[in-house]
DNA sequence: CGTTTTACTGAATACGATTGCAAAAAAAAA
DNA sequence: TTTTTTTTTGCAATCGTATTCAGTAAAACG
């Protein structure tokens, strides 16, 4: 027996069961008044025909659809937002709301998806590692749709967000580089245009201007590969940098590899590397990476819950949050004499 | 000025406009017969009020919603799936599909989210490292929801796949080391229950088997740090392997590290090593791993065109294909000798 | 046992679009 | 200009559910 699209309406559920329509409706939502002789009956009578409520049907009428917006970029270069993903997948979905997703490029412009998820009546949205233009997001919240963002803030604009305290990550990386006494920092930037790595840098110079420290830069646009010949280029020349920060952990291990295989390199006596994220690889013995880790699991359960705080209260003011990062020392950087200089070294996950 | 959630109706827009509902209706409609003098009056109305159609409402009448289901695994601790995701997620978006995600755990039971899919109208659902029961699979295809699996199938179910072929691919492995002249082979399988690893094991014993060579095994369940841990137990007793043949690149990654930093093994002088996916990460200089790279760009558009074929086409057959693999021959895997036995080097992406 | 209160039930309507049909307007033919 | 044909347009029905409201049955009360 094959049935075209699932045609089985709570119509002939009611015909089956011997009841109303509008007591298959009540069975079906949780806090009807039905007696439970009529509940049963419905239930049975569903069961029989495979019946399921239809959602499309249900939210035109109630103005609720359970649906929110996830709009991701840079998930299959980075593993960081990999995580991020999955995280937030799996929350909202423990929190019963649906998940439309739309992956994009992290300079692609969302003017075109935005009515796309404002077109399926997604109840919020939540943004990760791409940018909202700021009428945009001001549009959204003035339909009524909260929008959150992880790791990028629009300034001035009337919606969510939460960083990681990029800034202050970035100076705690430059302290340790000065403490144990480098002479020749570098920082490899990602994309010019992201907040993240804008950040970061702002902090690490910020410390080593304030000891007149000259620093070196390259930009390395968030890949493996661009970081690999940036650090070639930095590397091999008359007066090399003796560490090197970088805007992200993948960016990090391409540095390394282009230092250790591709130069010949000893990391940290020849050269330190410094990341951002901490990412499962930068853990593995094959690099160890000194990093800053980000509070991922706090940025995601928290933006989660603002975003449903606000879809139940759209009256209320969207938060913003910085969250501090955390050093995480492992082998890829020198370390300050005598290593009792007030480093904290944080525990692997 | 704030409006409350989205309000703005077809109604509202002719009311402006001047024209009724309907034509409202048919400016939207790519190909209805408006004039274009209305179809003008119609956008501009819109755009004044800032309308959109409602997809809901749209897809109560039309029962088509454009939105496909997409149930993945293994995203957070396999690269080769987060690439997967991305690759099917984009090219849905291409082809003007929505996608409702759900991220799941390798063993969790489809049985609780497909009814969820199924309220909320996915025309077809695309199932990817998790498994589907068969009753469940039947379910749908039964109430016309095709359902499309990559890298899985379910014996005699009525439902399409794409597999890489792993049971060859086992082969080419075993090959490639018999002709190197190892002797004491070993496997490291993912989890039991996936078929993966059970037809990459298969076909590698079998070549051996015909060569009356013995094989060490040992499991992982598909992580870094697990694979590193039975490398570690196989390769530190008296008759340790030459060569391992690891279900996937993941575990090749952790086995490579526990046996070079590990242990101090030489690679491939010591012990061979091979993967299966061909990730990233597999061709950075520090690990070079030899492997069986997947076709993932012919998985991927071949599973979501067959999706959208049989959405289309309901009554057609589904399809079911076998795509083969490909030996990316790196550095970590010890030749045949005189590296000219046949062997073809591919190309890096 | 009559009366008031409470608990269920069903008929009717609304949600916001699409679409068949018939009337009206415009264009083409005579 | 009149007739015929074609193109637009509006009315009304429809999709599958939730929900109001009025009515009925059951329970509680005096």
């Amino acid at each position: 027996m094959k049935h075209s699209r699932n045609s089985v309406t709570s119509i002939e559920v009611a015909k089956l069961a011997g009841v109303s329509q509008s007591s298959v409706s009540r069975a079906f939502s949780h806090e009807g008044p039905v007696s439970a002789k009529t509940r049963r009956k419905v239930l049975d009578a569903a069961r029989k025909l495979g019946y399921q409520p239809n959602a499309m049907a249900r939210s035109l009428i109630t103005r609720r659809t359970s649906m929110v917006g996830m709009v991701i970029a840079n998930v299959h270069n980075n593993p960081f937002y990999t995580e991020v993903l999955d995280l937030l997948s799996r929350k909202f979905q423990k929190l019963g709301q649906k998940v439309m997703l739309f992956i994009v490029n992290r300079d692609q412009n969302l003017d075109d998806i935005l009515p796309q998820l404002l077109e399926y009546q997604v109840e919020g949205i939540l943004v990760t590692a791409a940018t909202l233009s700021s009428t945009m997001a001001e549009e959204c919240e003035r339909w009524g749709r909260p929008v959150a963002m992880i790791n990028r803030y629009v300034p001035g604009v009337h919606a969510s967000w939460f960083c990681c305290a990029n800034y202050e990550g970035g100076k705690m990386v430059a302290k340790l580089m000065l403490d144990a006494n480098h002479q020749r920092p570098a920082f490899l930037a990602g994309s010019e245009d992201t907040t993240t790595s804008i950040d970061r840098e702002r902090g690490f110079m910020e410390i080593l201007n304030q000891e007149n420290v000259e620093a070196l830069r390259e930009i390395g646009e968030y890949t493996y590969q661009d970081a690999y010949d940036a650090a070639i280029r930095m590397l091999d020349r008359k007066d090399p940098p003796d560490a090197i920060f970088c805007a992200n952990d993948i960016m990090a291990l391409g540095v390394m590899d282009a230092a250790k295989n591709g130069l010949g390199l000893k990391i940290p006596e020849e050269v330190s590397i410094i990341g951002f994220d901490d990412i499962p690889i930068s853990s593995w013995s094959s690099y160890s990476l000194t990093t800053v880790r980000q509070p991922i699991q706090r940025m995601v359960d928290a933006s989660v819950e603002e975003l449903l705080n606000r879809i139940e209260n759209p009256e209320r003011e969207p938060l913003q949050e910085v969250i501090p990062g955390e050093l995480v020392i492992r082998g890829s950087a020198r370390m300050p004499g005598g290593l009792s200089s007030g480093w904290v070294i944080s525990q692997d996950r």
